[in-house]
DNA sequence: CGTTCCCTTGAGACCGCTCAAAGACCGTGG
DNA sequence: CCACGGTCTTTGAGCGGTCTCAAGGGAACG
């Protein structure tokens, strides 16, 4: 079913090279050592790989080292897009404590994933208890941004919901310097917006064409480029926030 | 602006009401121990009281002892509930690590609150691991709640986000024994569940008279009788799963 | 007995849905 | 090289679910 590759030269995490990027907090020297401990193997999955699914128990830890991922939730014939994963989101962390996962998770792109053995998670919370901190910072973080989803389908109109994906994905990647030139590679399918937002494709395409009638974006072959930022942010009703710096394990 | 009320004889711990429901995990001695100096104090607000704004720092932590509380989001003159909050939940927990908070919280009735010490939750991570991983457990099972909230507002109807949270709240409430012969006291207004809903009161009003059309439920004075779980639990497309026995902090 | 808050009901408008079909692009095999 | 099928995008047409506006009723309270 998953074609994963395990990969033999696995990045050491002290030249992690997601830790050189602004966004993720240093690290003492001691707790890169536990997380390279921690760290079981380091795999490939190609775009469109199952990672896992909602109910499954015994899931592993993941932290995406490249490439996207999307959460997801099913009823009946419809499906529900959470959200979208970025190098340096951990996942599987719900999985922990005989709970199973409340949503599967999909690779939109071919992604790499950091693997770790959850059995050793409990050694991190009693070894080293800033780790511990951290991994709740994250999962305080994700609800965030789910919160701000919830917001999103409650209260926002198909426009606004449109505008404000693209700025947030697009204000998101940007942190992990994947924009350049106000341009990001945006490995999106119409459907799986759609899918996000609550919307129809059909309509997703309508509001779509508006946005680009507008001149606040150009979006096509895989490609965005956001023509006005301050416009597309106004008419998704986005606030600017700083980025903080997070942690990476 | 708050009308708190710090109560003098604050419960104690060890004799806390709700550790005698079977929910929550039993817990050692040393553990109540260190949850009981990590209490601050124990305070009483009045249904209707802001307990905190969304962008708030320095929020202190609490757990709710009695009373029903709510988060929400604003975005320009439209409120988004984000999910309510029972005896037991844990608030606050977004604030730490100098981040604001993401959403506010309100009581929805008169509330007592038990306030903790936020200053002392680096040593609960540092001398108790156990209780840290309690903590990110907590954050996780949020996180879950949240998903399934992201999942109404995308994919379900009207009618069914109306009778999906219904059953929801009665399903959550009845592990904390506050349902008495298939009736629940639910102290909601109807644009309470059109906030959460994202519907209008209007479409909520209407919406709750076909359920009680149904025979599905009986729905007046705040109080919720369930006629036919089976039944609403189809209209919701809910399905039934265990409820965990979870921490309590 | 007036005010206020909440629930209820009706009428009409519009946003977003479904159904349907065509166009664009790509990889594969004949 | 072209034909073909698959996937994704685009566009049109019409329906209906949900919204807004408006008004009235009931209960609680000073």
């Amino acid at each position: 079913m998953t074609h994963e590759t395990t990969l033999d030269t696995m990045t050491p995490c002290h030249a992690c090279p997601l830790r050189q990027l602004d966004v993720f907090k240093d690290r003492g020297r001691s707790e890169i050592d536990f997380i390279q401990a921690f760290k079981h193997d380091e795999i490939m999955v190609p775009a469109g790989t199952v990672i896992c699914r909602e109910g499954d128990s015994n899931v592993l830890l993941y932290t995406v080292l490249s490439g996207w991922v999307f959460r997801t939730k099913e009823l009946g014939n419809r499906r529900q897009i959470i959200n979208f994963g970025m190098p340096g989101d951990f996942l599987g962390l719900q999985a922990t404590l005989d709970q199973p996962m409340g949503h599967g998770i999909e690779a939109l792109t071919d992604v790499t994933l950091c693997r770790f053995d959850r059995t050793k998670l409990w050694a991190l919370y009693s070894e080293h208890p800033r780790l511990a901190f951290d991994v709740t910072w994250l999962a305080a973080q994700q609800e965030r941004s789910l919160q701000e989803h919830i917001l999103t389908l409650g209260q926002r109109t198909a426009f606004e919901r449109v505008a404000y994906i693209l700025w947030h994905l697009f204000d998101q990647a940007r942190t992990l310097g994947l924009v350049c030139r106000d341009r990001l590679d945006l490995p999106v399918r119409q459907q799986q917006l759609a899918d996000a937002l609550g919307l129809s494709l059909v309509h997703t395409n309508k509001t779509l064409q508006r946005l680009r009638e507008d001149r606040a974006i150009e979006f096509s072959e895989r490609s965005l480029k956001v023509l006005d930022e301050e416009r597309l942010m106004r008419l998704a009703r986005a606030k600017q926030q700083e980025p903080p710096s997070r942690p990476l394990i």
